[in-house]
DNA sequence: ATTGACAACCAAAACGTTTTGGTAAAAAAT
DNA sequence: ATTTTTTACCAAAACGTTTTGGTTGTCAAT
């Protein structure tokens, strides 16, 4: 069924059963019911290639998935999954179509970007796993395609993004973390190129600073996107050497995954003898044990959100937007209370 | 740049200019060579919408991603995402568009499916998660849409396929056992209208027979979706009611998580006092303590072969085409030898 | 009665390709 | 020398929409 014999059958040109179903006024709502209604009775619904050929708009998002470094983590990817699990349902109303690509390396991401914007001519993407500086959004910008960033870069403002506080966050945890009194506090953090890695510094370093206990650098360490048995290998040797270390804070699920192996190593009872606090996700809420506490990211949300954006971006004076999730702790006991001796 | 300013600079027909770049015959090499290279220069690539009205064809594969059910479960999404990472070459090279939808229930999945096809248009479709007979097979081949799954169902012989061999899989897991002196072997399957649960649950039967032990239903057990948490309390009170048990083989991830919690609660100690054996994932691999043995399900291969059938299905004369992978066991020290009293 | 505004419709152009059905010139076969 | 085949090219149609720039008729305002 395609709009010619359509509208053959109703008695109308193609053009008013176009616009018809178009929404636009200069059509009769008699007529438009009565198109609506044949449409619907034939399965009617637009070629999108003809459609998107003639408008010249493809109602379709952008969005690279990365497959190595940092996401060469499984758990990195499922995260992912959570936020795009969030879009879904704007997806299906709006009719948006999603097209995504898989990439295992930088040069293979450089051309899914330009692929979809030159070739596949998406005209809208979403971005994630933001760099401090991210050559990503300059390029977008020249080439004014129009895009939602998850995570935010250094510096620039012009551009719509939604993102979890993590400088907050990151000072919930240590609040936690003070008020049951402990105050040597590990923090295994991921290479502070990603942004939010940065962030997540700041926040473990204002939380210090508020609390009048001075940074100790043996305490804090990074690793860049290897597996956590890294992790767990970094974070004994940190422990016996340290240790006074009482409570250890960190960025990601898969050093969370090291730091048990760690304490376990050691014979340190999580929640027990050593306190592991880290940003939520699949594995940590439920698959480690024992599971972990931590900060929810609202990944979920945090998707939903990026594609309301995306979609308001077709409106004529669209302002720049942005959305910031201010994140709580989840308890899973694996903190202790440090009794003080008076 | 599009087709006709670049057949202007070449002072060449459209036509010309259109099949010099398809590969047509009907264009002198020196020709073609002339306008790929300014092809090149400039950039060009054909406008994807116009490209596939006028055609007829889209070049686009359509992959439904349930995050319901069974992929309710974390573990089994990232099971997928192996998978997909498989095609991603392919993808690249041979230009297809992956047009991916998530969903999170049998009703938006079934409508996902209709809407790819008639649509969107896509011309062909991987299928995965097969129920043991699954309406979805007969509806593609009804509305003539090319497709390759991911696993198989029963009875069904003309389509193409990629699966792991499953039940030789099992008879292997067994006989690893066996070789090891186990002989009281629990089984701790997913529900059995997934064909892979079925094909696994014979494997399980038929090397019990061929080892002439007889199958004792308190050992087997399904667990229908739910999480690793509900493995655990299950296979806990299988380990009480039935002290004898030496070893546990369980079906997918999530449940080997949980045999991993039911086995620590009790004070088992795996590869020691109990065994764990199961199919590979990217969890039980390196996230789990500790690390469990399994067979290895070579996803990224399966997803590489699946998306070369689709490829091929294009020639003329194609006849259906199926790829059976044989794993091998991992040994990873989660099972013991049971010493023989002599 | 005339003018203006508005409602409701439509023909034709445009979008950028691929494909069909040719033609002219060169080469090969008779 | 003529006919046939092959090579290399091309104009125009087709794909199924959306959009542009109308027209016609009705109604209210003058």
């Amino acid at each position: 069924m395609d709009i010619k014999t359509l509208s053959k059958k109703l008695k109308l040109s193609i053009t008013t059963v176009s616009r018809a179903l178009g929404g636009y006024s200069d059509v009769s709502e008699k007529t438009r019911l009565k198109v609506k209604k044949l449409a619907k009775k034939y399965n009617y619904s637009p070629n999108p290639y003809a459609s998107r050929l003639a408008s010249g708009k493809s109602k379709t998002v952008g969005f690279v998935l990365p497959l190595y470094g940092l996401n060469a983590n499984t758990l990195n990817q499922t995260s992912i999954f959570d936020f795009l699990a969030g879009t879904t349902n704007k997806i299906y109303s709006e009719n948006i179509q999603f097209f995504m690509t898989f990439v295992n390396n930088a040069e293979e991401e450089k051309r899914a970007y330009e692929k979809l914007i030159f070739i596949e001519k998406v005209d809208k993407i979403i971005l994630h796993n933001l760099k401090k500086k991210d050559s990503r959004i300059n390029f977008l910008l020249k080439h004014n395609i129009k895009f939602v960033t998850w995570g935010r870069v250094q510096g620039l403002k012009n551009y719509s993004w939604v993102d979890l506080d993590n400088e907050y966050s990151t000072n919930l945890i240590m609040n936690y973390l003070f008020e049951r009194n402990h105050d040597k506090i590990a923090y295994i953090n991921i290479v502070e190129n990603y942004n939010f890695a940065f962030q997540r510094k700041k926040g473990y370093l204002s939380a210090l600073k508020k609390n009048k206990i001075s940074y100790n650098k043996k305490y804090y360490a990074t690793v860049k996107t290897e597996g956590p048995e890294h992790s767990a290998k970094l974070i004994k040797n940190m422990l016996i050497a340290n240790p006074e270390i009482s409570a250890i804070v960190c960025s990601t699920e898969y050093t969370a995954v090291g730091a048990i192996k760690a304490c376990n190593d050691l014979n340190k009872k999580i929640g027990k003898d050593i306190s592991i606090i880290t940003f939520d996700g699949p594995v940590v809420e439920s698959l480690t044990s024992p599971a972990l506490t931590a900060v929810n990211h609202p990944r979920k949300e945090l998707g939903l959100k990026a594609i309301e954006m995306l979609i308001n971006m077709d409106g004529k004076n669209y302002k720049h937007q942005s959305y910031l999730a201010k994140p709580k702790i989840i308890d899973r006991g694996s903190v202790h209370k440090i009794i003080k001796a008076s």
